[in-house]
DNA sequence: CTAGGGTTAG
């Protein structure tokens, strides 16, 4: 950082400067008459990374400053993440009075927001004597990409009334913004008025739009503007194809990606990380094959993220080996890819191979866990015999030894775990005195712990207590009937019975599906 | 100057 910072210097002709960088304090001698304003040397030490340098040199210059340099010098800080640097340059122009136009005003507001001060670029923004399209768009999309998306819709909102006309670039990023539950009638507002101003059929609107209808589970009126398309990218295909994924619709997502492929779309990781989405719901080994070698013959096959969904992929079509060989092979590693490859070995009952690799997590000490790690581990020792371990582990959480906030999803387990275990009283108390109130599905995991140790008492008033808060679900009935039933009291299962066709309670339809030869078959 | 799609869990 600067020590000496001195505004009006431009009268001398030399000057000593002492600063120290991160590595090394320094002295250097500046000669003044060498550094025009804006001069070109200026830019030569921002594009060598001497951003101090330039900052000093800024200093130097002191009242001199004009627009090109602030642009040159704000840019540059944006570049480079350099919120202190920013500041200066901020306080350099109140300094000197000076009066940034709008577009600089923007600059300052990218830059607060590239490094995560929305407040400070709020602030600027509502201090602008006047805004235009883009300084409301660089806020509303600063709020949207980091997930603000009432803060992003209110801007939109004040914007509108402003008098400010939208654009191509307010429109792609607010519509990311239009999501829960009133998301769908925001986004269909905000479709109309794409339509009054013609922007319907840009592609990056439409892109955005057709994934915000996907997101809303409205695959056809995605598909709808899907096809309306003029032109289609690469995005707009991975949206659709990944909407029919998020949706569970895995087998249509397969048959889009093998279409548009033969249509010459190309694919970038994102692609074949939402195709590998489908690929897992499917089970669908062979397939997944094939996407494999289509990464490894593509540029991509180094991509964290797309290795990520290649261990969960094979994962969930069984082949933990495959899974583990790619986790070993990975350079390096985000919690995603731990929390990938402890789900395979969870939800295949393998609780001392989650063990171990949570310990080798340990080892390693580089990635931190997170909540789901703890959940892929509870979930693990309840399904593999792990049930002593699981509650250590739960133990260290709760007493904040993991850095891991429990949250009532880690109960849950705790509650699966102690019920499998038999333990069914400890996991009533153990319900009764955690920090949350119990849903439905704890209650549930209980009710089916009582069923299977025939724990009549319990399981009686918990399944009374599920009847209540979830009287559609087909799946208490049946199992609080059981439970009667294996006690041998008639009289209630019948009375259970009567109650679940009087309130006409429906039993889904079970489907399954197989691959053979490399097709796929789906019964219902 | 400002913009769209994605990986683990439920």
């Amino acid at each position: 950082m600067l020590r000496k910072f001195n505004w009006f210097f431009p009268y001398t002709k030399h000057v000593v400067v002492s600063f120290s960088s991160i590595n090394k304090p320094c002295t250097r001698q500046i000669s003044l008459s060498s550094f025009p304003p804006n001069s070109p040397y200026l830019k030569s030490l921002f594009h060598n990374g001497h951003l101090k340098e330039a900052l000093l040199e800024m200093a130097v210059q002191g009242p001199e400053m004009r627009f090109e340099g602030y642009d040159t010098l704000l840019n540059e800080c944006i570049n480079q993440r350099a919120i202190r640097e920013g500041q200066r340059v901020h306080t350099h122009m109140i300094k000197t009075c000076y009066l940034p136009p709008v577009y600089l005003r923007t600059r300052l507001i990218v830059l607060y927001c590239k490094c995560e001060c929305l407040g400070d670029a709020r602030q600027m923004l509502d201090e602008m004597p006047e805004r235009n399209v883009v300084s409301w768009t660089a806020m509303i999309s600063a709020y949207s990409q980091r997930g603000y998306a009432s803060e992003a819709l209110n801007l939109f909102v004040q914007m509108l009334r402003s008098g400010t006309e939208p654009n191509e670039f307010t429109f792609a990023t607010v519509l990311t913004s239009c999501i829960g539950s009133n998301g769908l009638n925001l986004g269909r507002q905000v479709h109309s008025f794409i339509i009054k101003t013609s922007f319907e059929s840009h592609i990056y609107v439409g892109s955005s739009l057709l994934d915000m209808y996907a997101k809303a589970g409205r695959i056809h009126e995605a598909q709808g503007v899907f096809e309306s398309l003029p032109e289609r990218d690469v995005v707009s295909c991975t949206a659709i194809i990944s909407g029919y994924a998020q949706l569970g619709h895995d087998e249509e997502a397969l048959e889009l990606f093998r279409r548009l492929q033969m249509e010459g779309m190309s694919s970038n990781y994102v692609t074949y990380a939402s195709v590998l989405t489908a690929l897992s719901g499917l089970s669908a080994l062979d397939h997944g094959k094939q996407v494999h070698n289509h990464v490894l013959r593509s540029e991509l096959p180094s991509y964290v993220v797309l290795q990520n969904s290649l261990i969960d992929m094979y994962s969930k079509c069984g082949s933990l080996n495959y899974s583990r060989r790619i986790f070993d092979g990975m350079p390096e590693r985000t919690v995603i890819s731990w929390n990938a490859m402890l789900m395979g070995y969870s939800k295949h009952g393998m609780g001392r191979e989650v063990v171990e690799l949570f310990e080798l997590m340990r080892e390693e000490n580089k990635v931190k866990p997170d909540s789901v790690t703890i959940l892929a581990i509870l979930s693990g020792c309840s399904h593999g015999g792990m049930e002593e371990r699981g509650l250590e582990i739960f133990f260290e959480m709760e007493n904040g030894k993991l850095g891991v906030e429990p949250v009532i999803e880690h109960y849950g387990c705790v509650v699966d775990l102690l019920g499998r275990a038999g333990q069914v009283e400890e996991a009533f108390k153990f319900i009764k005195k955690m920090p949350f109130e119990p849903t439905a599905a704890i209650w549930g995991s209980l009710l089916g712990a009582c069923r299977v140790h025939s724990n009549v008492d319990i399981g009686e008033f918990v399944g009374r207590r599920l009847l209540e808060i979830e009287p559609e679900n087909a799946g208490n009935y049946v199992i609080l009937s059981n439970l009667y039933a294996s006690a041998g009291r008639w009289e209630d299962v019948r009375t259970l019975r009567e109650l679940m066709s009087k309130k006409a309670v429906i039993k889904e339809p079970g489907r399954s599906w197989i691959e053979l030869d490399q097709i796929l078959h789906t019964f219902c």
